[in-house]
Formats: C-alpha cells, sequence, structure tokens
DNA sequence: CGCCGGCACTCAT
DNA sequence: CTAGTGCCGGCG
C-alpha cells in the first residue's frame, strides 16, 4: 500500500530508468514481491486455487529476478504481511471473500461456465507465505526487460507539482500518513494536498492536532496500529550503503519498529521480509529503484511494514532466509539507518 | 475550480 | 483483491 495519490504528484522528478543502466554504482531494489506474486499467480490462478501444483507465479518473480540479475542490479525482495493485530480483521474479509469465490469459481464450472470460473478463481487465490518460500528456493531463469522508474529523494526539492521546499523527510512522512494509509481510517476529508498544505504550516503533525483536535487523534490511534513505516527514500547513497555483503545476511529493512503500542507487542508480526538479494557478480553500480521502487517506499512505509519484522533472506546464490527480530536486525546492520531513524520518528509520531 | 473519495480496470497467458 | 491509474460525482 502506498500512498495514494503520491506517484502522480512526484511525477515531475521521476525519471525513467533501465536496470542496465546504472553506470556504476552498486544497485539495490526492493521490489514489494507480494504484488508480484499476485501478478504472476493470474497466470496459474486456478491450479493455485485447486491445490494442483504450479510453479507458474514463481517463475514469474525469478524471472524477473534474474531479470535484475542480469543487469548487475540486486533486487531486495520483501515480503511484506506479518500478521498485525490491526490487520486481522481486514484479513478475516479477504479469507471469507476468497472461500466465498473459490465456491463460486466451482460452481461455474460445474454449470460450463469457464470464463465466469477463471475470474472468480482470480479473486480466489491467496497468496501463502509458502509461496515465498517457494520462491525463495530456486530456480533460475533469465531475461529481459528492465524498465523501470527511478526515484531520488534529493530531488524532491525539485518536484513541480507539489513544493517541498523546508520540507524534513519526517515532514513528509507526515504528510503521508495524514492522508491516510491503508488498514487505518483516514481522516476526513485530507487527502495529500491538504496534508501537504497543512504540514507546510504547522511543519508537525501535533501542531496540526491543534487546528484538528478531533481529527488528530483519530489518526494517531491509527499509527499505531502499525502501520507506517518508513519513508526513508533512499538515496543513492543509501542504497548502496545497504546493500548487503554478498554473503551477509542481509539486512532486513523492515524491522519494525520498536515496541510501540500494544499492538507490536503481541504481534507475531512477523512479517516475513526477505530479501533475496541477488548478488550478482555484478552489479556494481548505483542504485537504482527499479520501478517505483522508491516511490513503494515511500508509499510503503504507511502501510506495509510497519509491523514488519523482518526476517531476512539473503542469499547466496539466491537465498536463505533468517528471520530475524527487529531489533535485532536493525541494530546489526547498519544499513538501514536512515530508515531506521525514519521508523523511530515513525513512532515517536505516533 | 480544486480536492477528495469511490469505482472500474489492468495485471499474465 | 496488490498497487496504480483514470474517470466521475460530490463538496466547499
Amino acid at each position: 500500500m502506498g500512498i495514494q495519490g503520491l506517484l502522480p504528484l512526484l511525477k515531475s522528478i521521476m525519471t525513467p530508468i533501465h536496470a542496465k543502466e546504472p553506470e556504476g554504482c552498486a544497485v539495490a531494489v526492493d521490489v514489494d514481491t507480494y504484488s508480484w506474486l499476485h501478478k504472476g499467480a493470474l497466470s496459474c490462478r486456478k491450479e493455485l486455487c485447486n491445490g494442483v501444483p504450479t510453479t507458474r507465479h514463481i517463475e514469474y518473480c525469478m524471472h524477473r529476478v534474474n531479470l535484475l540479475r542480469h543487469y548487475g542490479v540486486k533486487p531486495v525482495l520483501v515480503f511484506d504481511g506479518g500478521l498485525l493485530p490491526m490487520k486481522i480483521e481486514q484479513e478475516n474479509k479477504r479469507a471469507r471473500s476468497r472461500k466465498e469465490n473459490l465456491a463460486r469459481a466451482i460452481e461455474h464450472e460445474s454449470n460450463g461456465n469457464g470464463a465466469a470460473a477463471y475470474e472468480c478463481y482470480q479473486k480466489a487465490v491467496d497468496i501463502t507465505p509458502s509461496m515465498a518460500h517457494e520462491l525463495i528456493q530456486i530456480i533460475f531463469k533469465m531475461d529481459n526487460f528492465g524498465q523501470g522508474v527511478e526515484f531520488q529523494y534529493s530531488k524532491l526539492q525539485q518536484n513541480r507539482e507539489l513544493s517541498f521546499a523546508g520540507f524534513t523527510k519526517q515532514m513528509v512522512l507526515e504528510m503521508c500518513i495524514l492522508s491516510g494509509c491503508d488498514y487505518l481510517q483516514s481522516l476526513r476529508g485530507i487527502g495529500l494536498k491538504t496534508a501537504h498544505a497543512l504540514i507546510k504550516k504547522f511543519k508537525t503533525y501535533d501542531k496540526e492536532e491543534d487546528g484538528f483536535t478531533q481529527e488528530v487523534p483519530d489518526a494517531s490511534e491509527l499509527m499505531e496500529g502499525g502501520a507506517l513505516d518508513e519513508v526513508g527514500r533512499r538515496g543513492p547513497s543509501l542504497l548502496q550503503q545497504s546493500r548487503l555483503p554478498i554473503h551477509k545476511p542481509c539486512v532486513s529493512f523492515k524491522e519494525h519498529q520498536p515496541k510501540s503500542p500494544v499492538n507490536r507487542v503481541d504481534e507475531k508480526t512477523r512479517r516475513e521480509c526477505k530479501k533475496p538479494i541477488v548478488r550478482s557478480s555484478y552489479f556494481k553500480h548505483q542504485f537504482l529503484n527499479e520501478t517505483d521502487t522508491d516511490k513503494e517506499k515511500e508509499t510503503t512505509p504507511v502501510g506495509s511494514d510497519p509491523t514488519s519484522i523482518g526476517e531476512t533472506v539473503c542469499v547466496k546464490g539466491m537465498i536463505i532466509k533468517n528471520k530475524t527480530y527487529a531489533d535485532d536486525t536493525v541494530e546489526n546492520v547498519g544499513v538501514n539507518s536512515i530508515e531506521e531513524k525514519t521508523r523511530r520518528e515513525n513512532k515517536e509520531v505516533m
């Protein structure tokens, strides 16, 4: 989940980029793996729903991973989706919906309506952690195409759609949060534009509070729920930072924030983050974010990661996964410093 | 008119 | 039912 409407407002600083472009810098790309799995699952939805063995969706993801690796880009696959108390209800609804759609699909099929059944199958597909696991086993492939979009936090000041002059990362983060995020109820009538204006004026969320006393509270609750994450973007530099030394385990990025409120504690949030990284022999050069990666990140912050804990995976050739708990992770790796900070900040915000 | 929010569509094959 | 985009209606 991202921040709705954010990308269009950053359009002026988003630039096309190809995986092979980075002229020379180590690259690391964050990808929302579940999103890939979902897309890949479209090609084998029926099989997945009926328990028929298939690896098409896994191959789809590997294809992309290998493509990036081919160009020397290290994809960091993030498996978001840990259990979050606040998300449980949502998850239950989805589970119910999937079940209903599966039943519907079967019925359509028995009635000879293959097309309708196919549609329902799509809605019944459940991307499970085990699939993520499968992806990690690997499999190999290779390919082409690697067009994406690059976002550099450093360009934020040059953004034309919306001025970020005087904005700190924290402010950007708070702006996103104010505008609403997934799994949380949004503040009525507050979209990105309004949130931007408010942050610009008050500099921080709290002061906003003043203005919107009532609303704010809600927001805070939301946040606590957990969800937000960092917005840290990574500029090139950042990227480099992280990267994982090759064999080392990676860091996870998303660790989750310390415990904030109650939720986190119990949560078992384990989200799995994994990042397979590819380390190809080649990567060398700068980072680039692929596709909206960055954006996603930004966006992501809010919605998903919050909880994350990271399990990290690294890869040598490909992967391994380990899970680590956030705290450790974070500390272990220096990598995410930025991100961490942001997260922390988030917490604070909350 | 600007902004917000809901809805439909795409996705892969 | 993931995230993103585009369109449309409502509201101030």
